[in-house]
DNA sequence: AGAAAACCTATTGAATTAGTCGGGAAACAG
DNA sequence: CTGTTTCCCGACTAATTCAATAGGTTTTCT
């Protein structure tokens, strides 16, 4: 159960990015150097956000990426599924939604219902998080 | 964030000795059959779960495994934990009860909570659920 | 004695992860 | 118009993990 850096460095980013917002593109190398990610990486998971429609890029000297919505209007939950896919605990709770049942042992197989229950209360956690959430937690950090 | 088979064979596989407690030891074979498991993949499983004081096994024939407690005292996070190690979405959230900060940035890392906040919440999940409470659901199968 | 089972260690093929590498294309500054 | 900055794209790779498989040993019941 654990999160690839994929989900993790994207939040991170959205976040930065958010930090940031309605002061014009940020560049990537900025971003990379203040949350420490490598930034060619980084590279590629922006590119990933930016077909998603949650930053727009400037290219060219001076250039950068912004997010196209506002900081409250992006969830946690959301950068998380485009970056990991959806969260679904086993291959069994995929596609469910298709109408047809991928799992045979649908009938048989009880533990089923505890994956769904795990997978609801993690979007549930993700879903009441936004980016803008975040930004006025920095105030307070150091409690917990 | 996914489960692996470990996780979810463990738990099927002691929720098929649930169904058979009291009745003496269960052989692996069996329970690999009716859960759909490779006995022997299964095998290094159940070897984890005895290590760890949830099953005692018998050898030889007519041997088999068996539940060292009563169902309504295991937990699926129980299980979960054993077989896969603590749920922790990140790295950076293990070892904080050791006293020492392992995360040096914990100070910058504003999306650390966000990441503790899902851990909790799954924790909470399976710390809930208890192998008596999935055999009660097998009379109930068909809703959702 | 023979069969049924648990037990143990090692190996493997495939997939995923977390990057790196190297170049190309757009836009701005001078 | 030239150079620099920055985004864009595809290929490659080392390391790790996953999900088994293989092949044997030991214990216990019949």
């Amino acid at each position: 159960m654990k999160l690839s850096t994929k989900g993790r460095y994207g939040v991170a980013a959205m976040y930065d990015l958010a930090l940031h917002y309605g002061q014009g593109p940020i560049s990537l190398k900025s971003v990379a150097q203040r949350q420490g990610i490598s930034e060619h990486y980084l590279e590629q998971l922006m590119g990933t956000l930016r077909k998603a429609g949650y930053v727009k890029s400037i290219r060219g000297a001076q250039g950068g990426y912004s997010l196209t919505k506002e900081p409250g209007q992006i969830t946690v939950g959301n950068i998380i599924c485009i970056m990991e896919g959806p969260i679904a605990p086993v291959d069994c709770l995929l596609s469910t939604d298709a109408g047809h049942d991928y799992c045979q042992r649908a009938g048989i197989c009880v533990t089923r219902g505890v994956w769904a229950k795990v997978r609801d209360s993690i979007n549930q956690v993700l879903d009441s998080i936004t980016l803008a959430d975040l930004c006025q937690e920095e105030k307070f950090q150091g409690d917990e």
